[in-house]
DNA sequence: TCAAGTTGTCTATTATCATAGACAACTTGA
DNA sequence: TCAAGTTGTCTATGATAATAGACAACTTGA
């Protein structure tokens, strides 16, 4: 096997250029399983060392993903996720043409840590509701996140929750017309078993940990909270200037 | 320098594209001397081997030309010139965005040979008006050709053509309303001192031969000619079916 | 539990890429 | 005629690309 035609293109790129095609045109669709290193080699009719190299290229841009011994999967293709001064779920996710979707996992009642008062301009041990809430973009959990409000500024806010289904319109129940973002810090961590399990992600992975903060137009806090974003289903894009 | 980055692109090849776009984009003009190796090494960061090595590629594409010595020099794009049933140089060149030049070098008299005679339906010996002409794109020679016309049929086409200019023209001043290309046939050689002349070719450079005879509506023979074309100025396109 | 199939890792070999230096052959303009 | 600048050719070296084979580690389904 000689295989040379001097094209000043590796061999490896275009077989990584062709598997790309592949996954932007639909041929292979997001998680599913692509053919076999030996069976992408022999298609090519290459080396499967050079897949692998093709592979890899793939897997660095988070493209793809392998599984030891079982195979190699196309990523579903990250969110563009804009951190903004105006920061709204729903919209993001339509934007990107998807349904957004939110679904109340657990509702109760919390005292707010010296960090939450902090935030939300309350003394500590001040009563809290506390909203836990998985928000998908079609059927892909994106994030689990977990909203403290004042239990005085916001009474019986976990039901208004349940019934409205997002934060926006859970606001604007009790009449703030409008908000914004005043903070956000951004960490990373290895998702826990509880947050695993919400978003339908295997033990290990990483996620995206955003503490953020919202306010009104008068700069008064309204809500803090803690978000969990799957990492490899996401991708924060932060506004330069 | 170490210049790594593995793109799966080779360098050559990266400096190749870079040099042919600026042929595409006019920045480097049709005739043009580029900038030398060394300065080319220079402006890329990379070695004059590696540059060279690109430059090879767009000579064996046509694109450049080296001159020992000298340095190396913009082709001119190669005009298009389709075998078509229906050819005339007028046309072509002016579909092709240039203007279609003629220019008689002689005239004279002359006796057919056996070829002739074949091509023309005429006896060996028969008298023939020979006109020798310079056709070219712009400012541009791209052909020499000798044609052959029966002197009995066109009495006098020397000083016709040195007129007109136009073998198409010609042929009209006779009462031929239209003609279309009987056979064609094609070969190579060397151009001849004569023709490297007239065609501001440098000695040693290869010729497209074409024999060619056209015919009136009726199949009547009214031309032979043979045209030597400049190769490296033009590409004969032949339709397929 | 096991066999088949998958990805991961190691060693090894050959060809190409890219660099570096030196000098020859040639052109150009002073 | 000569010097400067150009392309052409040679040798040499190290890095990368691509091949090949073997085996380990792991997953999946029967």
């Amino acid at each position: 096997m000689s295989m040379q035609e001097s094209s000043g293109v590796a061999l490896w790129r275009q077989v990584a250029d062709g598997i790309e095609r592949g996954i932007a045109d639909g041929r292979f669709a997001a998680g599913e399983k692509l053919p076999g290193e030996m069976e992408i080699a022999e298609t090519y009719r290459v080396n499967r060392h050079t897949v692998r190299r093709a592979l890899a290229a793939l897997a660095e841009r988070g493209l793809v993903r392998a599984e030891r011994g079982s195979g190699t999967y196309v990523e579903a293709q990250r969110l563009a996720y804009p951190l903004r001064s105006r920061t709204r779920f729903s919209e993001i996710v339509g934007a990107g043409g998807h349904e957004p979707r939110g679904q109340l996992i657990d509702a109760g009642s919390d005292v707010a840590n010296r960090e939450i008062a902090r935030e939300l301009g309350l003394k500590i041990g001040a009563p809290l509701i506390r909203i836990e809430a998985v928000r998908l973009a079609d059927r892909t959990p994106i994030c689990v996140s977990t909203t403290w409000l004042s239990a005085e500024r916001f009474p019986d806010a976990g039901s208004v929750f349940a019934d409205v289904r997002s934060m926006t319109k859970l606001l604007g129940h009790y009449g703030v017309k409008d908000y914004h973002r005043a903070s956000t810090r951004i960490t990373a961590a290895i998702v826990d078993a509880t947050d695993a399990a919400r978003l339908d992600l295997p033990l290990g992975r990483p996620v995206l940990v955003v503490d953020a903060t919202d306010v009104d137009m008068l700069d008064r806090p309204l809500v803090t909270k803690r978000s969990r974003f799957a990492a490899e289903r996401v991708e924060f894009l932060v506004e330069n200037g």
